[in-house]
DNA sequence: TGCGGCTAATTGTCTATACAATAAAATCCT
DNA sequence: AGGATTTTATTGTATAGACAATTAGCCGCA
């Protein structure tokens, strides 16, 4: 079971911005991996000499950030890093249009792994034929189509991306597998915090 | 000068939740249009019989989404809508990359207003000619290509991003002109609210 | 008029406390 | 043992109050 270490403030900024500093920074480090479970907000604050209000505005931007999982009762945990970043982009968008009071939508209209072609590879700085996800879908509004995007993603650098699968469902289907699970348990718990985020991520815009 | 009606919440749910829908309801009913003035904190926390802080959480996290500027002593105003939306999931990634641990690096290889070849035209259901405008630009982590990201947006639809300029600036750059004016005086408030801005966009980055 | 300093309104943050919601863990009862 | 129930740790939200930071607007003065 991983030691989590205390953290500490470098009293720059706003008191929760220098826990998020802290906490990403043990994070990058590598001295809190992913699973970790960290301390709760009661000992964070009892140890940072803070209020817990503020540990939890950190803790919670950060969660926003796809950087921590937190369950209740269970604790916050480090997320599984990696491909939730390539993805993060697209929630934002399908969250930020319909708050401009427009239904958002997303077409995948393709989603393969592909040799890179020769422009591609030129464009990326890759030798041809390298392995890419190429993803082709449309976002709307309002069933109007305001974007085509097309993407190729580089799968040496991020291979969690070809088992997205950036298809109609969304993205939501897929950041289940950034759940977090304690070293001891895989199946049980790692099925757990998929409801939990699937529940997070499926109230959430659904709601607004 | 606008009169800001008093919203009324809902019942359901966190109240800081029904604070955020009811101000975007506002907005998207346009009783709330880009550029007004809402109540401050106080008046709001009054008539709504809430904490400042409740108040305080949901006008954050609305202007998170880009739906409202905030400046202190000036108050808070409905954002301009329309291109933000297009541009915040680059900012997020722009965050998010960083966040992991690695540096983010945008890069916009072309951007520029096109007449849709017949093969996008088809993709997105226009007529062969419609004006679009045509991004290219590659997202880089420790200067490593991560994704080239093409994209093609109808014009038509969102006006805003022509003048956009997706160049090597970054978003930043663009979003300046996102910013709330009173109907009184254009110019002055404008360079203001830009400056706001600015440094919103260009500190929080640089700090995390 | 224009400039400079003062005032005060507004947002930004922090604290301490309280209670609700959730769900893991322990306990009890059969 | 095993299933039901109770306990309890943890996060989630709400509150009231306080002070800091920023800056628009006002007032005075040259």
């Amino acid at each position: 079971m991983p030691q989590i270490e205390a953290i500490e403030l470098d009293g720059h900024g706003p008191v929760y911005d220098q826990i998020k500093r802290a906490v990403t920074a043990q994070i990058r480090s590598g001295a809190w991996k992913p699973g970790d479970r960290l301390p709760s907000e009661a000992d964070l604050s009892r140890s940072l000499a803070t209020a817990r209000m503020t540990v939890n505005r950190a803790l919670r931007e950060l969660t926003e950030d796809g950087l921590l999982v937190r369950r209740r009762r269970a604790g916050t945990f480090v997320a599984q890093p990696d491909a939730p970043a390539a993805l993060l982009k697209i929630v934002d968008m399908a969250k930020a249009i319909p708050a401009r009071g427009q239904a958002y939508g997303y077409i995948c209209e393709t989603d393969d792994t592909v040799p890179a072609s020769p422009g591609i590879a030129k464009a990326m700085r890759l030798p041809p034929g390298a392995r890419l996800q190429h993803v082709e879908c449309l976002h709307t509004a309002d069933g109007e189509i305001v974007e085509f995007e097309e993407r190729w993603i580089n799968l040496a650098l991020l291979p969690g991306a070809a088992q997205a699968g950036f298809d109609t469902e969304g993205p939501g289907g897929w950041l289940l597998r950034a759940a977090p699970w304690t070293e001891a348990e895989h199946t049980v718990s790692a099925v757990n915090a998929d409801a939990d985020l699937a529940r997070r991520l499926g109230v959430e815009p659904g709601a607004a």
